[in-house]
DNA sequence: AATGGTTACGAAAACGGTTTCGTTAAAAGA
DNA sequence: TCTTTTAACGAAACCGTTTTCGTAACCATT
C-alpha cells in the first residue's frame, strides 16, 4: 500500500520546511520560483492531494451538505435529491444522505450526528412522525448553532430557516378546476391515513375548488388510505358505495391503485371516471391509461434548496432576524395525460 | 449564536487541564470519581459533543462511506442504496452519495475528491462510459492506496476488490424456460443500444435458454432500443414485421413501453404475447396487465456490499493477496404476474 | 529515613493542514 | 559605511481530539 503522501514528507524529501511546502504548492510569491517548481514537480510526481479532513478541521467548512429524507425509494424525494445533487456538486459541495424512514428518533439521530462537524448545513423533508409529534426541538438545535438548514415539501413554519414549498393549495384546485372544466360533477378525494402537510393542504385546496364552482363537499367523498399496504377491498368499497365521476389522489400510488380497481370493475377511464395524481413520477407516465398528474418539479426544487443552502453556508447573515429567510415557491403544473380525456396532441 | 463547547472550554471553566476532561469524559479511573462527575455534569449541561472532524482526523477514520452510483432516479439503484445506507447507519456509518451520470470523468473526479480522506470505502457501480472505455485507473488508484472498494451489479474483474453481483445470465435462463414452459415458442429479446455488461449477460442466456430447448436463436428477434428517448416506431415495426409470442427484457421500462405498443395494437397480453422484464420496480408492480418480472433484490445486495465494505474497514487485510477478495452472488428470483399468465394465486 | 507504590492529574506530541509572525542575509539607499 | 528594504524561508500557533509519558503528593513498608 503506497500510503498518502502529506506536506511533512515532502518537506522532509525536500529539506525545507512544512510551511514552504504549504505556500510553494498555493504558487505564493513568498516562495523563490526555483523552490516553489522543485516543490510542485515533487508533489506531481508522488501526486500530493491534501487530506480534507485536515482542511476541514482547519477551516471549520466541511463542503459536505447533510440531506436528511424520510424515503429515498421514493421518485420526488430521489428527483429532489438529484437536484441538490448537481447543484452542490457543481460547487464542489458533496452530499450525505440520510433517511428517516419517517421515523422522529432517526431524524433527530441523524441530525445531531451530522451536526457536530460532518457537514456544513441541512436540507431536509419532515418526517411523518415528526410532523405529527409536532417537535422541532432538534431543528432549532442546529439552527441555534448557526448551522443553516432548508426545509423543502414537507416544511414546518415553527423554525427559523429557509424553505422550498411546491403552491400544493392551488395546485389541487387546479386540478379540480380541470376536472369540473371537463364535465365532472362529483369529484372524490384519495388522500392519506395519517397526517402530512402536504396532504392536508391539497386537501383544502380540493375543498376550496368545490366550493368555488358551487360544488357540495361531501366529507364521505373523501377516501383515506394506508401507505405501505395495499387495501383493495377499502377501495372497491368505497366505488361500490360512492356516486362520483372523478378522483383527485393526493399522490401517484392511491391514484395508480384506484385505477387499476376501476378498469377490473368494469369502469371506464375517463369515460366513467377521470382521475389526477400528485407526483409526476414514473407511474404516471407509464400506467395504462397515462396518468393526469400534478408535476411537483423536484428536480428544480432541490437545486433551489442547495442554492439557499450554500448562499447561507458561504455568506454571513443575522440569525436572529427573520428577514433574513425566504421561502420559494415552485408551482405545481398540471401534465394532462389520458386519464382525464382525449388529449388534444400526443402523449409527452 | 451558541457556539459549539470544546474541551478546551470545560478545561478553562472547570480550571483543568484538556487532557483531564477527555479522560474524565470517556470514564477513564484515571480520574477522580470526583473530578469525573463534576466534568461530566458540566460538559451534559452545556451539551458538549465531540467534534467528528477532529476524531477522524486523530483516528484517519471517518466513519463515511462513499457510494457513487450512475444515476439516482432509478429504481434498483435506489433500493441498493437503501440496503446500504439501513446498514451502515445501524454500524454508526454515514454514507456520502456521488452521481456519475453515466460519465466517466465524474466518476474519476468524485472519487478522487472522496478518497483524500472522506470516506474509508467505496461501494459503486460502473458508470456505462466508463465499462465502455474499459479504463479502471482511478479504481485501482484507490485500491493502491489501501482504500477498501466494493462493486456492484456492473462490476469489472480488474481491479482487486469485493463483489456483488446477480446471477444475470442464468436468471435470464430462468426466465427463458419459464416462457418456454408456459408454451411460447418464438421468444424476442429486448435489450439495451449500448453496451452494458449486465445487459449482455442477460442477452447471454437468452440464448443458452433458447438452445438448451432445441429452438434457434435468431439474431433477428432482438430489438435494441436506446436509453432515454421513447422509440415508438421502432418498437411498432419490430411487432408488425416479426413473429414472436413473448417478449424478455432486460429491463423494466423497455417491457412496459413494449406491453403498451402491443397493447395499442390489439395483442393481448398474455393470451399473444407475454412478457417477462428484469428489475422488479415499481412499475411491474403496478403496469396492467401487471409484469412479470426478475427480482434483483436491490436491498439485499446493498446490505451485503455494505456488510463486505465495512468488514474491510474495520479489519486488516492482505491486499496483494487474491484471496481477500470474495465476489457474493445474490439470486433473481422470478416473480411471475399477469403478464404471463393467469396467476395460481392472488397477486403478491 | 530511605524506598516503593498508588492516586490524580498535566504537558506534550500527534493527526495534516494554514497562517501569522519572526529572522536572516543580501540588496538598496543615504 | 551605516541603515533600511526586501526576498526567502522557518518556527510556532491553531483547529479539536486522543494518548503516552511524566511527576507531584501521599501513604505504606522496611
Amino acid at each position: 500500500m503506497r500510503r498518502k503522501v502529506t506536506l511533512k514528507d515532502i518537506a522532509r524529501e525536500l529539506d525545507v520546511s512544512i510551511s514552504t511546502v504549504s505556500k510553494a504548492l498555493k504558487n505564493s510569491t513568498e516562495i523563490s520560483r526555483d523552490t516553489r517548481e522543485k516543490i510542485q514537480a515533487f508533489a506531481r510526481l508522488y501526486n500530493y492531494k491534501p487530506n480534507n479532513i485536515a482542511i476541514s478541521l482547519k477551516n471549520k467548512r466541511t463542503r459536505n451538505i447533510g440531506v436528511i429524507i424520510p424515503d429515498i425509494v421514493h421518485h420526488f424525494f430521489t428527483t429532489v435529491f438529484r437536484g441538490i445533487e448537481k447543484y452542490a456538486n457543481g460547487l464542489g459541495y458533496n452530499v450525505i444522505v440520510c433517511v428517516s424512514d419517517e421515523s422522529f428518533n432517526k431524524e433527530v439521530i441523524n441530525m445531531e450526528l451530522l451536526a457536530n462537524g460532518s457537514i456544513d448545513g441541512f436540507i431536509m423533508a419532515l418526517s411523518a412522525e415528526t410532523q405529527a409529534k409536532n417537535d422541532y426541538n432538534h431543528l432549532k438545535q442546529v439552527t441555534e448553532q448557526g448551522i443553516p438548514l432548508v426545509l423543502f415539501d414537507r416544511v414546518t413554519e415553527e423554525v427559523q430557516c429557509d424553505r422550498v414549498i411546491i403552491n400544493d393549495e392551488e395546485a389541487a384546485m387546479e386540478a379540480v378546476d380541470f376536472l369540473i372544466e371537463s364535465g365532472k360533477k362529483k369529484i372524490a378525494l384519495f388522500t392519506t391515513e395519517s397526517y402530512i402537510n402536504v396532504s392536508d393542504k391539497r386537501a383544502r385546496g380540493y375543498r376550496r375548488a368545490l366550493e368555488k364552482h358551487g360544488l357540495r363537499f361531501d366529507e364521505s367523498l373523501i377516501l383515506r388510505l394506508p401507505f405501505q399496504f395495499e387495501q383493495e377491498d377499502l377501495t372497491r368499497k368505497f366505488f361500490q358505495n360512492k356516486d362520483f365521476d372523478a378522483v383527485l389522489s393526493v399522490n401517484e400510488i392511491f391514484a395508480i391503485r384506484g385505477m387499476r380497481i376501476a378498469q377490473k370493475m368494469g369502469l371506464r377511464i375517463p369515460g366513467d371516471i377521470s382521475f389526477i395524481g400528485f407526483t409526476d413520477g414514473l407511474l404516471s407516465r407509464y400506467s395504462i391509461p397515462t396518468l393526469s398528474s400534478m408535476a411537483q418539479h423536484g428536480e428544480e426544487m432541490g437545486a433551489v434548496a442547495a442554492r439557499l443552502l450554500i448562499e447561507k453556508v458561504e455568506n454571513d447573515y443575522d440569525e436572529t432576524d427573520p428577514d433574513s429567510y425566504t421561502t420559494e415557491l415552485i408551482k405545481a403544473s398540471l401534465i394532462a395525460r389520458e386519464s382525464t380525456g382525449p388529449l388534444p396532441t400526443r402523449d409527452q
